[in-house]
DNA sequence: CCAGACGTTGTT
DNA sequence: GTCTGG
DNA sequence: CCAGACGTTGTT
DNA sequence: GTCTGG
């Protein structure tokens, strides 16, 4: 799955990545070490022209009575969500690109869990196939929420966890953006499982397993 | 028909 | 154990 | 994802 | 809102 993540690189190093639309950008981007379910990720969007917005991590259906149900959606299953109820309607028509540059996947060790630290070996910002909503709560206040779609392990992954994020590389981004694009079958095709040759992990100290913790040793390789 | 869930992961 | 918060 | 709280009353 | 279960 994908529980939790790394995003360093700049405004300049993204819009490159993503082929963004500098202009139509407004949004104060500080690198964090330990983005944490619940909190504020910038994700890419086709909206006149490709452009960069803030959503809270968690996705709340626009149907929701209570927000809380968002720390329970921070992910949906590429095998399901074109029908899963929560994620229909967001699967159809907002569909998005969530920005990193690594992420975090906690492996069971016996009794312990030892996190791991999975980027690409380019070391350039990757992108996650994610979905967003508009909520607006019953005392009227609106809130943009997100989810990151998960697939099963590549390779790379399979002797860490079972699931992983789907990664989206610069034509398949192009492609799941794409606000024309109607065809199920077609965006479904695009959340596979990444090429293992492109990526790299390596074990992290526990100084990542708290949320509070957000400095640049969270991604230092365990001695 | 109405009521109630709507999610993923991991563990048992 | 289960929910909330980060 | 993991960490941390989890409750009410009454008094300061 | 929309689907499933009773």
């Amino acid at each position: 799955m994908c529980g939790r993540f790394v995003r360093k690189a700049t405004l300049e190093e993204i819009a490159e990545a993503f082929d963004l639309d500098v202009p139509g950008i407004d949004l104060e981007l500080t690198p964090s070490y330990n983005v944490a379910p619940g909190q504020r990720v910038a994700a890419a969007v086709c909206d006149r022209g490709r452009t960069l917005k803030q959503f809270k991590w968690g996705l709340v259906p626009f149907w929701a009575k209570d927000e809380k149900i968002g720390y329970r959606m921070i992910n949906a299953r590429a095998e399901t969500v074109a029908e899963k109820p929560g994620f229909k309607r967001a699967f159809a028509k907002r569909r998005c690109i969530v920005v990193a540059d690594g992420f975090y996947e906690w492996q069971q060790a016996g009794k312990t869990k030892v996190p791991h630290y999975v980027h690409l070996k380019s070391g350039k910002p990757l992108g996650f196939a994610g979905l967003y909503e508009h909520w607006r709560s019953p005392d009227g206040r609106t809130l943009d929420t997100c989810t990151i779609i998960t697939t099963s392990a590549n390779a790379l992954m399979r002797p860490i966890h079972d699931r992983m994020p789907v990664i989206l590389d610069r034509e398949a981004c192009g492609a799941w953006l794409d606000p024309e694009a109607t065809d199920p079958q077609i965006l479904a095709g695009l959340l596979a499982p990444f090429d293992p040759d492109r990526m790299e992990a390596y074990q992290v100290g526990p100084l990542v397993n708290s949320p509070r913790n957000d400095s640049p040793e969270c991604i230092e390789p365990r001695p």
